[in-house]
DNA sequence: CTAAACTTTGACATCAATGTGAAGGTCAAG
DNA sequence: CTTGACCTTCACATTGATGTCAAAGTTTAG
């Protein structure tokens, strides 16, 4: 498929596609005539890498975890250096507690709003919105 | 406390603790010289921004989060205004995500790392660093 | 009193993630 | 052939979170 398509399966700007590429985080081949061509699996992946990095995980180990896949069992363990193992597992703690900070901010919030009465508009209720004239 | 001890018990640079009371996320009374003078709590404070920062909240987010601590009971439902509690709500969904999201990468590298058979870094194996020659 | 260590504000630099637009090649429909 | 919807690369602008530096006032140690 060609980078438009991508972009409007993935809602991602064609701009970012590009950008991505450049850093190592998606690939493609080209057709004939230079426009970039991808395989079915670019939409998982693109939607992985957006998610790995709105997660704040640095774009270098992204890619480089990426260029892992496909290596498999025993190559993996030897090309998946300490260092990088390393790395991740920081990684892996960083997210750990973000996940728990926003946890808790969430509970906050949620709590917030149970005490404001107007406990109402959680959930889906923004699709009520506008039958409950002030 | 001065800006300076704040700095060192955050860990956080004087430049960022101005930037977050700039951007209405950190508060300050004056000494008569003019030093900004924290309470106590600003070290918790600090360390909750930075969580949420960290995670990938918008600071304008935050900021209307944090402007809410305090207000309680009565007060409560009358300054908090329909529109305030839809926004909190859609905050609520954001942070939903945004946990779903992490929680998503968090297996992403978690499983990634465990294919590596450098499984034994995982946890809190940085302690056992160095019992281990390569 | 002086020097060192704070503090203030303000300006400019950087980096990553994006937006935006120019200038041009390709392709399908009319 | 022309028009419009694609695609290409290149490049500059912007925004948010930071680093860094400068000029100047304050406070503390010697």
């Amino acid at each position: 498929m060609k980078i438009g398509e991508l972009s409007r399966r993935t809602r991602v700007p064609t701009r970012m596609l590009r950008y991505y590429e450049e850093q190592g985080l998606l690939s493609s081949e080209r057709l004939a005539n230079g426009y970039r061509d991808y395989p079915e699996g670019a939409v998982d992946q693109v939607e992985l890498v957006r998610g790995l990095i709105s997660s704040g995980l640095p774009t270098r180990l992204i890619s480089t975890m990426l260029g892992m896949e496909g290596v498999e069992g025993e190559e993996l363990a030897r090309t998946c250096s300490r260092n990088l193992a390393e790395s991740l597992a920081d990684e892996l703690d960083t997210l750990e507690s973000k996940i728990a900070c926003l946890t808790r901010s969430r509970d906050t919030v949620r709590g917030f709003l149970a005490r404001t009465r107007h406990a109402e508009v959680i959930g889906d209720a923004r699709l009520v919105l506008g039958e409950v004239p002030s």
